[in-house]
DNA sequence: TGTACATCAGTGAACGCGCGTTCACTGATGTAC
DNA sequence: TGTACATCAGTGAACGCGCGTTCACTGATGTAC
């Protein structure tokens, strides 16, 4: 049964997309190889026609999940004016939980103590994805004229992080929910007192 | 081989502070009960005389880890005044990693994803490290008349969370300190905004 | 206080299941002529 | 363009290993008299 090149290709990155989601919600060694391929509509020994081993997916499929990320990130500020841009990408990223049913939820946020343990390549796009989200938010912040941007981008980042992370914990949707809206008004305030701090430096 | 029952308690004690250490470090499921077992000098079939499954193991041992993370924070304030208190709390806390060999590393921060997706009992033990680590950090902000000083606690305790989890990622030392230190600024200028605004509604 | 028996912490081996990986096979696709 | 053969995506079963849990056994401790 072999296929075109382009189904082929196209496979690859159905079980890709598809590792990205199961991972993210199950757990990294909470699930099976055979459980991705079953998702993605295949049996588990087509698995590795596609990749070497399940370390390679979970690096590939981390990858995959920080495009994903990014990409709904903008793609929710797509029309708004720059100010108010950053707001919503906190938001939207505080509330991943709720958003279109699936997908977009950040590796950072939801493997973390499982991407500390695992292979070098994977803690490498783990990693990545990190520094990428601290560029992301700069980028926000640099058009807004915010002096030390990079340093306050990688504050939001940590307070986003763990914040979900802590969020994700609890069964109760209330508690999670309270934390939840306490990191916005946190990163809120952040964002107020560096511009405050900012204009009384250089006022313009 | 039966022993005296306070030799039976001082080895279930054993057992959970070993486990502790060693499910911080290699992670829950990257932790079996062998490796537990023989670190504490004895062999896996004594599991099940002090623990009925596993998933009892994880739970108490989180409980025991949250207890011996408060302790080591408390303890590193005696003697010092009220107001340098919580910033050598903060300092101990991001270092977490470099302080006293081994030990005092905290499940939120390393364990934040595997938690998430442990059993109930576990989740629970989880939550309420959580919520005494707000209460244990408002404390301190307690004393020093911040206004709010519990939300103040639930935003330096992501901060902190997000930062130590983000830090354990990488493997060069430099990005993680870089990380750290960051985080460390962070929370205090939190704590310096937090007291201006406070002293502007309320001057004394 | 001493004796006889039940209890039970600890041992070491075994069981059974799940999971990562391998393999022989199938049949459609790609390629060489 | 057509034909003959190599390639290789996908299948379904099997292999082997690790791990959580169980079990028969040992011998020191605790208890009942």
């Amino acid at each position: 049964m072999r296929k075109s090149k382009a189904d082929t290709a196209e496979t690859r990155k159905r079980i890709l997309a598809t590792a990205a989601n199961v991972f993210l919600q199950q757990g990294i060694s909470g699930t099976a190889i055979s459980d991705v391929m079953v998702a993605a509509g295949l049996t588990q020994g087509a698995f590795y026609r596609h990749f070497e081993s399940k370390d390679h997916l979970v690096a590939e499929s981390m990858r995959a999940a920080f495009e994903e990320v990014f990409a709904a990130l903008e793609q929710a500020t797509v029309g708004h004016p720059s100010k108010d841009a950053i707001g919503i990408v906190v938001n939207r990223y505080l509330n991943q939980h709720f958003a279109s049913g699936q997908g977009a939820l950040c590796p950072l946020a939801h493997l973390s103590s499982e991407l500390r343990l695992a292979a070098d390549q994977v803690k490498l796009a783990a990693v990545e994805g990190h520094a990428r989200f601290v560029r992301f938010i700069a980028s926000y912040l640099m058009r807004l004229d915010y002096a030390d941007y990079l340093g306050l981008a990688e504050s939001i980042v940590s307070v986003l992080v763990g914040a979900v992370a802590i969020a994700s914990l609890s069964q109760a949707p209330k508690a999670s929910e309270a934390v939840l809206v306490n990191a916005r008004k946190t990163v809120a305030e952040m964002l107020d007192d560096a511009a405050a701090s900012a204009s009384r430096a250089a006022p313009h």
